[in-house]
DNA sequence: TTAGTCAATTTCGTATACGATATTTCGTCG
DNA sequence: CGACGAAATATCGTATACGAAATTGACTAA
């Protein structure tokens, strides 16, 4: 799912308009731009984004880029003040802790209820991304390792087969990618979280609904616990 | 919170046209009209609603409009299909299902994290609001009931200080409101969510946040259950 | 009578124009 | 020299215009 993407800073975007036919909208097209630059913190947090210089930087005009706002908005990564346009959202330690708290009970929920369908497709594919991430951990391979932990957690997610679960765990993502880039560290090997992670898999192959849900639970609050720590120690 | 709303179905929409200084921008005063309107069922699942004909019903233009389907869509009340237009989502027993299981993760915790916090201000309300459900309950007042069943929930979301979850738990819950409208009728008053309201109250107050979280949870799988049912009934 | 095709109309996506509001800058006064 | 105020500028909110796509209807042929 990273793909390289050399085109992002320039001044246009990849967007076919050798096609007569444009089957996807451009304000979808550019939502994905605006939200990697606040993800990666190419916009700072508290940035004021003006309308005309992004309609420039995209060569798009401004209805769009005010869909895509609007969009960004919803999912909490900028503010939209009257007569004063997009202001990057600039979340607090506070802040932070809700969205972990909130992102904790819906990782429980999607953990419980893997293990409760036990769907052998899902179960193979958690087990087939567990194993390439153990593997990662023991070549040490930090970028691969991260890759495949993200992978891990959305292929629970979405194992549940639960478009809102996943919709509102994919908007608490962009803020934690968000703040990892940030702090530009992710949170360091971990024996707990290599026990964590096993004993996730091993709940989930045995179907045992209430200890996947409380393992993700443990796992997420030490994540939390390091994420919030970087945060509070600057 | 629920005041009577005269114009709403009228072609005037009650924006202070009067004065001069308009505060609040367009899309934001004729949303919860939208909002309304399909919690309601006045547009109904699977409607396709023409913009040319909203603009003319409020009054305004298509810019501000199509604004306030851009929240709808994030909300999940409307799918904007390109080129065809805002469609009013028609969500199944699946769906409803998904969501009650989004609801009660949220609501557990919810339930939890005012029990473990225990702000004196916070409790002393909800025991209030508790003290006059259970009036309302004697007195054999259904519609105050209702009302004060979702001011109690409502209550214990807010109290929380969870700016995430609030969200998260309010745009859930106008898909209820719009399921109950739609089979036009709430819960039958219950033994078990009295005594469930009972154990939730009792949980808060002594401060046990994995006590509360339970009892919540017990109560909305019951109140799930009710609500399916009368969609799988049909 | 029915199915298929083409044209007319409707509706949507995007661009642009105009009025209103906030911000900035410069000048003046204390 | 600093602070306050007004004009100028920049930016936002809304309305409207235009091209593109889809829907609808009629007409023709089987």
């Amino acid at each position: 799912m990273v793909t390289q993407d050399p085109a992002d800073a320039a001044i246009e975007v990849d967007r076919d308009d050798s096609a007569l036919i444009m089957r996807e909208p451009i304000h979808d097209q550019i939502l994905p731009h605006i939200r990697r630059a606040i993800v990666e913190s190419r916009f700072k947090p508290g940035e004021r984004l003006s309308e005309p210089q992004l309609c420039k930087q995209y060569g798009i005009s401004r209805t769009p880029l005010r869909q895509a706002l609007k969009s960004l908005e919803a999912e909490g990564l900028v503010r939209l003040v009257p007569h004063i346009g997009a202001i990057v959202t600039d979340p607090d330690v506070e802040d932070l802790g809700e969205k972990m708290d909130v992102l904790m009970a819906l990782e429980q929920l999607a953990a419980t209820r893997v293990a409760q369908a036990r769907r052998p497709r899902v179960v193979s594919r958690i087990q087939r991304i567990y194993d390439k991430m153990c593997k990662a951990a023991e070549s040490g391979d930090p970028d691969a390792y991260y890759q495949l932990n993200d992978t891990f957690h959305r292929a629970i997610v979405t194992g549940c087969e639960n478009a809102t679960l996943e919709t509102m765990h994919q908007n608490i993502m962009w803020h934690v990618h968000r703040e990892r880039h940030r702090v530009n560290t992710h949170e360091p090997f971990s024996v707990h979280a290599a026990e964590h992670h096993a004993e996730i898999v091993n709940a989930i192959v045995e179907g045992n609904g209430d200890a996947a849900g409380r393992a993700m639970r443990q796992h997420l609050e030490e994540v939390a616990r390091v994420l919030l720590a970087h945060r509070k120690g600057e």
